[in-house]
DNA sequence: CTATATTTTGACCGACCGGTCTAATCTCTT
DNA sequence: AAGAGATTAGACCGGTCGGTCAAAATATAG
């Protein structure tokens, strides 16, 4: 029963949920520079070697936590939109999807975030510096196809997708700032500045 | 001629011109991590017991790069405001000095929201979550002037005030990723972006 | 020139970091 | 029960950090 075998032992995943789960609360409790091997450890009642045997690496456990969040909302948005037809509702159901799942995992996203902003590649380089195309795909796509039929007015479909996506990560800015924050207005806000923003009739 | 005495000597001046320039330098050349006071002074040419001789601590050193471009950047802003009277006009002033002193002052701005992102308080706190609302106190009452006299939709100030921010800090961002970035359209898209969610008459 | 204050340096310190290693323990299979 | 592999804990390592310190160098003043 060797760990090539069985991909998962019932411990592993435990464990590994365990740790996890350790490292948001300490990342949301302490920052990103205090949370040190030792202080996650501290957190889940393991040895720091304990984590290390999972993971690899602190590296690889930070990664571990920002697949979890940033996939589960991505599978989130991309159903939700898949639901509706039209540009114009294909935003609002993004939009309000985004919105709602941060409403709804604020430890989880806003560790990710901190992660984000805070951790550094090789190269000395954050890793919110290093987005690419890819992460705006099913935006710009719904943005494309609007402008196309009228929904939206005409501007350039990637400093769209850049400005919509700025817009929807202050939901989270917020949440970091205080994992209690009231996010009702900011929502109903953030959904009517894109959409007046992206208006085909204004001035 | 203790230095109680005397504010600022020669030496002085010169001294902490360069550690500043060399900070700035550094941040942008290496990322806020690998920023230590080792590379700083390599990067100045003097010991690194001369930069806390000069400035006290890193912390203090950091927090004076911050003074010197944001400081610049607020003085800019609010004389080019104080030109013309509308509440439209204002806006529009505020936002082109902000992405036009962005434009012309990308080392120092981009050094500077480096380490407004990353640096750590005491508390483990960045400094990004901590802005208050002072720091928009300008945006807030061009928004409030505006709404009332129906140039601009009604809508909460505290909230469309940290939108503004949130769009025209997109310019930083783009020129933490490549500091030779162009600007023109991104700049010229935020104006439109924010006139545009602003506009009274959307819908 | 001498003495006094300022500036500059490099060796050094304690703290903490991520990660390794070894030995002990636990959990199965037989 | 026994042996094998999986798991755990804790001591330990090399390296880097911010900062200190005492001495050396440099200027300034009388």
């Amino acid at each position: 029963m060797s760990k090539k075998e069985r991909e998962l032992t019932f411990t592993e995943v435990a464990r590994r949920t365990q740790i996890l789960q350790a490292t948001t609360a300490t990342i949301n409790k302490l920052g990103y520079e205090r949370t040190s091997l030792s202080e996650i450890a501290k957190e889940a009642g393991v040895a720091k070697s304990a984590i290390v045997y999972y993971f690899g690496s602190k590296e690889t456990l930070l990664m571990s936590v920002l697949e979890h969040a940033f996939g589960a909302l991505g599978t989130n948005i991309e159903s939700a939109v898949a639901l509706v037809s039209s540009p114009g509702d294909k935003l609002l159901a993004y939009a309000r999807n985004y919105l709602d799942f941060i409403d709804q995992h604020r430890a989880e996203l806003a560790a990710a975030v901190t992660i984000v902003v805070a951790h550094r590649t090789e190269d000395g380089k954050p890793l919110y510096l290093m987005e690419n195309e890819d992460d705006t795909a099913l935006l710009q796509s719904i943005l494309s196809a609007g402008m196309d039929e009228g929904a939206f007015r005409r501007m350039p479909v990637s400093e769209a997708a850049k400005i919509c996506e700025a817009l929807l990560d202050m939901a989270i800015t917020a949440v970091q700032r205080n994992l209690d924050a009231d996010l009702t207005i900011l929502k109903s806000e953030l959904v009517d500045f894109i959409v007046s923003g992206l208006s085909p009739v204004s001035q």
